[in-house]
RNA sequence: GGGUAGAUGCCCGAGUGGCUAAAGGGGGCAGACUGUAAAUCUGCUAGCGAAAGCUUACGUUGGUUCGAAUCCAUCUCUACCCA
């Protein structure tokens, strides 16, 4: 298989597992330029607790969408697409490969497989189905599109209310819709190029546990307290959630340490979970 | 030195004679997942076994009992209180 010189080169991989310093590496190589697949480094002012590339990475290579939203903005793998792609287009405008480096499975998803003809989320609706039982949201689902309903996990109240969002936004069934879309990515796989760097788990843990610490040692605090204006989803991102507790004196230093590694372990295996399914990647043992 | 409370699986913790390989939570492992995704959700978690089942387990040692994590005694350790 061959690339045209300026295709995208995808670098995955689950958190702390050396993204940042593997896409310098790529980016001299394919005379490419960096450009951000993480849902949290877009964000301006959570650069540190969101582990973004830190100035000096960044001064070795160009770097594109880290920082670029503010908090108060609630982003989807949607407008992370509408961001990314003329990005990327201006790059290889330019003759040089986007180097596509991150950890958000679904973001990633977005862009190597386009967005499935579905509707937006809309906030007002979602806020209308937040205040039903799931049991009833489960009801509705069932008599609108008994399919989705056989084929969602049930007791996932966000999934069962996203696939009723999908048939009362569109007027047609959800499953409908998924089935159209699923059948037209089955190629597109074959034309990706990229790589997912495997650690063991005693090594990732260890990374984590480093990183957490010189998080917290260099500016995480303040960083978390002068978030101000924070999203709802921000707000949920590891790290923000651990040290708004820290800073409401809810919870001692340690704690919220041990708290951040436990949440970024279990992330990270999320990621591996994820990223496992994408066989197109080459994997990298480091 | 005296008194009181306690010691449970990787951790925390419930259990006070049989329904207990031991609730619940955490952690760990595995999985799902196309517009909240660093989210949300599911399963498993003493050992061996496909299973039936067997073995080992509630600080120590001994005892009571058909039967003990649960009752009694002993010792060890921990916390607090009095000296």
């Amino acid at each position: 298989m061959s690339h045209a010189t300026t295709d995208p080169f995808y670098i995955c991989g689950p958190t702390a597992s050396g993204k940042s310093a593997m896409a310098l590496e790529i980016a001299a190589q394919l005379a490419g330029e960096i450009v951000n697949a993480d849902a949290f480094q877009l964000y301006q002012g959570l650069e540190i607790v969101s582990a973004a590339p830190s100035p000096e990475e960044r001064a070795q290579a160009p770097h594109h969408l880290y920082g670029v939203l503010d908090p108060s903005v609630a982003a989807d793998a949607g407008s992370y697409l509408r961001l990314v792609r003329p990005v990327m287009e201006a790059i290889q405008a330019r003759g040089k490969t986007p180097v596509v480096t991150g950890g958000s499975g679904l973001y990633l998803k977005f862009l190597t497989h386009g967005p499935a003809p579905l509707p937006t989320g809309d906030a007002t609706l979602r806020a209308e189905l937040d205040a039903i039982p799931l049991e009833e949201l489960v009801a509705r689902l069932r008599a609108l599109d008994p399919v989705e309903a056989e084929r969602t996990a049930l007791q996932n109240r966000r999934f069962v209310s996203r696939a009723l969002e999908i048939c009362l936004l569109s007027g047609q069934k959800a499953s409908d819709l998924r089935d159209r879309w699923q059948s037209q990515t089955a190629q597109l796989a074959t034309q990706l190029r990229g790589c997912i760097i495997q650690r063991t788990r005693p090594d990732l843990h260890a990374r984590i546990a480093n990183r957490t610490r010189a998080m917290l040692d260099g500016g995480a605090i303040a960083e978390v307290a002068a978030l101000t204006n924070a999203s709802a989803n921000c707000e949920k991102a590891i790290g923000v959630r651990e040290i708004r507790a820290l800073l409401a004196g809810e919870i001692a230093r340690a704690t919220c340490e041990n708290l951040i590694n436990a949440a970024t372990r279990q992330y990270a295996k999320r990621q591996e979970s994820w990223f496992r399914r994408e066989h197109w990647l080459q994997p990298v043992p480091r």
